[in-house]
DNA sequence: TGCACGACTTGCATGCAACCCA
DNA sequence: TGGGTTGCATGCAAGTCGTGCA
C-alpha cells in the first residue's frame, strides 16, 4: 500500500484537500428497541407497586441497572436523572411521583442481575448462535469501500440510550442520553455509490457527499450538543497515513528543537509580558509534556486544565525545598480528571517569571493571563510548519522511548528480559505523559498468586538440581536440560512479577497507541531478534502495519 | 479578535471471551 | 469442567486544533 521508498515523504493523496474519491457503506446499526419489563417485575413508589408507562419505565431501567454504582448516590447525578426522567412521564405519573427518594428500583435491579446471570449460564449452542449473529452483523455493516479498498469501520453501532456518566465532577452526570433514530443521522457517501437504506418506514436526516471529511455517518448528541461520528478503524489507509504524518511532523521537530529551545529561553527575558508567558508555558509543555489546555465553558464540563489554562491555585513556588532550589509544585486535574502532581526544580529565570505572573492575583485567576492555546499555536506555526503544542508530546514521548531502549537493551538478555526492558522504556514514557490507571481491583491477590508460582518453581528447581547431582555421579547428563528449562521458567515468572509490580498504577496502552512512533519498536524488534508479537498484539499489528512494512533495524526516529 | 462549531485524536473504564489451573 | 484471571476489544467521554463568521 505504501512504498518504503517514500519513507520520509508522507504525502497528501489528493492535492485539493479531498480525502477520498469513492465511498460506499451500509449505514449504521441502531440500538435494539426497548423491551418492556414482564409484569412480575415491579417498580414501587412510596412502598406501593406502580406500573409505569413504557417511556418512563425505560428511563427507570437505566437507573435501576446502575444501582450498585457509586454514581447513583451522588446528588448531582440523582438530580439530573430525576429531572430528565420526569420529562418522559405521563402527566399522571408526574403528579404521583414527586420524590426520587421514595422510588424503589431494587426489584428491577435484581431482575437485570438475574438476566445477566442467565446469559452466563446459556448453553454452548445458544452462545454460538449469538456469536454468529454478531459476526453476520459485522460482515454486513462493519466494512465499507473507500477508494478501491475494503476497510473496517471503527464503530458501526449507534450508541444506545442511557444515563450520561461524565468523568470526575461532571455537572451533567445522570442526564438522559436520548435514543438516536434514523431521522437524526446524516449519511456521508459518494454520489455514485449504492446509498445505505434507512430501516423500513424511516428516513435519514440527510444524505450528503462531502469528500473533504472522513466520516461515514454523524449525529448530534443531546448532552453537550456535540457531533458524534462513525469513522474507519485505525487499520484503515486513511487513519494509517494520518498517523504516519503525525510522526513525521514530530521528527521534523527533532531537527529544530534545539533552535526552538534556545528561542524560548531567550524569550524568558523579553520586555513583553505576553512573550514571557508564552515562553514559560512552552517550557512546561516541552519539559513536562503538558497538554495545551484550551479554555472550557464553565459549568458545562468537569473543571480540568492544561498548560495554558493553569490557574494560580494549581502551582506552589518554593525558593528552597529540601536540598533543591527553585522548585515548582504542580497539583491540578488534567484530561479525564486525572490528577497531575509533580515537584520539579526549574531554572532561576523561570522561577522569577512565575513569581511575576502570580503578583496581585487570586487563586482562581489564570496563571498565564496573556496567553491561550490559539496564541501559542500561532507562534509555534511560525517556528515550524505544522508545529502545535501536541507535537511536543509526540516528540518527547518517541525520543524518550528511543533513548530508553538504547540504554536498557542488552544483547545477553533472554527474550523475556528484553521484553521487560521494552516495557520499562514504555513505562518511562507513560510516566512522562502522566498516563495513569486505577490499580486493578484484584491486584494484590494476583501478585500473591504469582509469588506462589515463583516459590513453587524455586522448589522444583532445587529438586531438579539435586537430581542432577545424583545423576552426574551416575555419568548421566540428561537432567541438565531439565534444570535449565526450569531455570528459564523461573526467570520468566520473576520478570513477569517485576513488570506487573512496576505497572500497578501506570497505563501503557495510551502511549503505545498514540505517542510512540511504531517504527522505533519495529526496528528494536528486528535489531534484538524479538518477535513483533511480543510487543504488539493482533489489533496493534494491524494498526501499525505501515510501520512494520517500512522500518528496518537501523531506523532512527 | 473572539467565539462557536466541526473534525479528528487521545484516554480511561468496562465487559467479555479466551485461557489457565485445580 | 467450572471458576477465577487476564488480555483485549469496545465504548464513549474529553481533549486538540483548524475554520469561518460576526
Amino acid at each position: 500500500l505504501i512504498s518504503p521508498r517514500l519513507e520520509c515523504l508522507p504525502f497528501e493523496r489528493y492535492t485539493d484537500g479531498s480525502k477520498w474519491r469513492f465511498l460506499e457503506h451500509k449505514g449504521p446499526v441502531f440500538a435494539p428497541p426497548y423491551e418492556p419489563l414482564p409484569d412480575k417485575v415491579r417498580f414501587y413508589y412510596d412502598g406501593k407497586p406502580m406500573k409505569l408507562s413504557a417511556p418512563a419505565e425505560e428511563v427507570a431501567t437505566f437507573f435501576a441497572k446502575m444501582l450498585d454504582h457509586e454514581y447513583t448516590t451522588k446528588d448531582i447525578f440523582r438530580k439530573n436523572f430525576y429531572k430528565d426522567w420526569r420529562k418522559e412521564m405521563t402527566s399522571e405519573e408526574k403528579s404521583k411521583i414527586t420524590d426520587l427518594n421514595k422510588c424503589n428500583f431494587s426489584d428491577m435491579n435484581e431482575y437485570f442481575k438475574a438476566q445477566s446471570e442467565a446469559r452466563k449460564q446459556m448453553s454452548k449452542e445458544e452462545k454460538l448462535k449469538i456469536k454468529e449473529e454478531n459476526e453476520r452483523l459485522l460482515q454486513e455493516y462493519g466494512f465499507c469501500i473507500m477508494d478501491n479498498h475494503k476497510e473496517r469501520i471503527g464503530n458501526f453501532r449507534i450508541e444506545p440510550p442511557g444515563l450520561f456518566r461524565g468523568r470526575g465532577d461532571h455537572p451533567k452526570m445522570g442526564m438522559l442520553k436520548r435514543r438516536i433514530r434514523p431521522e437524526d443521522i446524516i449519511i456521508n457517501c459518494s454520489k455514485d455509490s449504492k446509498h445505505p437504506k434507512p430501516p423500513p418506514g424511516t428516513k435519514w436526516k440527510e444524505v450528503r457527499h462531502d469528500n473533504k471529511v472522513t466520516w461515514l455517518a454523524s449525529w448530534t448528541e443531546n448532552i453537550q450538543g456535540s457531533i458524534k461520528y462513525i469513522m474507519l478503524n485505525p487499520s484503515s489507509r486513511i487513519k494509517g497515513e494520518k498517523d504516519w504524518q503525525k510522526y513525521e511532523t514530530a521528527r521534523r521537530l527533532k531537527k529544530c528543537v534545539d533552535r526552538i529551545r534556545a528561542q524560548y529561553r531567550d524569550d524568558w527575558k523579553s520586555k513583553e509580558m505576553r512573550i514571557r508567558q508564552r515562553a514559560v508555558a512552552l517550557y512546561f509543555i516541552d519539559k513536562l509534556a503538558l497538554r495545551a489546555g484550551n479554555e472550557k465553558e464553565e459549568g458545562e464540563t468537569a473543571d480540568t486544565v492544561g498548560c495554558c489554562s493553569l490557574r494560580v491555585e494549581h502551582i506552589k513556588l518554593y525558593p528552597k525545598l529540601d536540598d533543591q532550589e527553585y522548585v515548582v509544585e504542580f497539583d491540578f486535574l488534567g484530561k479525564d480528571s486525572i490528577r497531575y502532581y509533580n515537584k520539579i526544580p526549574v531554572e532561576k529565570r523561570v522561577f522569577k517569571n512565575l513569581q511575576l505572573f502570580l503578583e496581585n492575583k487570586q487563586p482562581e485567576d489564570d496563571l498565564f493571563d496573556r496567553l491561550n492555546t490559539s496564541i501559542l499555536n500561532k507562534h509555534l506555526q511560525e517556528l515550524m510548519d505544522g508545529l502545535t503544542a501536541k507535537v511536543f508530546r509526540t516528540y518527547n514521548a518517541s525520543i524518550t522511548l528511543q533513548q530508553q531502549l538504547k540504554e536498557l537493551s542488552c544483547s545477553d538478555d533472554s527474550i523475556p528480559a528484553k521484553v521487560l526492558s521494552y516495557n520499562r522504556a514504555n513505562r518511562a514514557v507513560a510516566i512522562l505523559c502522566n498516563h495513569q490507571r486505577a490499580p486493578p481491583k484484584t491486584f494484590e491477590k494476583s501478585m500473591q498468586n504469582l509469588q506462589t508460582k515463583i516459590d513453587e518453581k524455586q522448589n522444583q528447581l532445587s529438586a531438579a538440581r539435586k537430581q542432577l547431582k545424583a545423576a552426574k555421579a551416575d555419568h548421566k547428563a540428561s537432567h541438565d536440560d531439565k534444570s535449565k528449562k526450569i531455570e528459564e521458567q523461573l526467570m520468566k515468572l520473576q520478570v513477569q512479577a517485576t513488570d506487573r509490580e512496576e505497572n500497578k498504577q501506570i497505563a501503557l496502552g495510551t502511549s503505545k497507541l498514540n505517542y510512540l512512533d511504531p517504527r522505533i519498536s519495529v526496528a528494536w524488534c528486528k535489531k534484538w531478534a524479538v518477535p513483533i508479537e511480543k510487543i504488539y498484539n493482533k489489533t496493534q499489528r494491524e494498526k501499525f502495519a505501515w510501520a512494520i512494512d517500512m522500518a528496518e533495524k537501523d531506523y532512527e526516529f
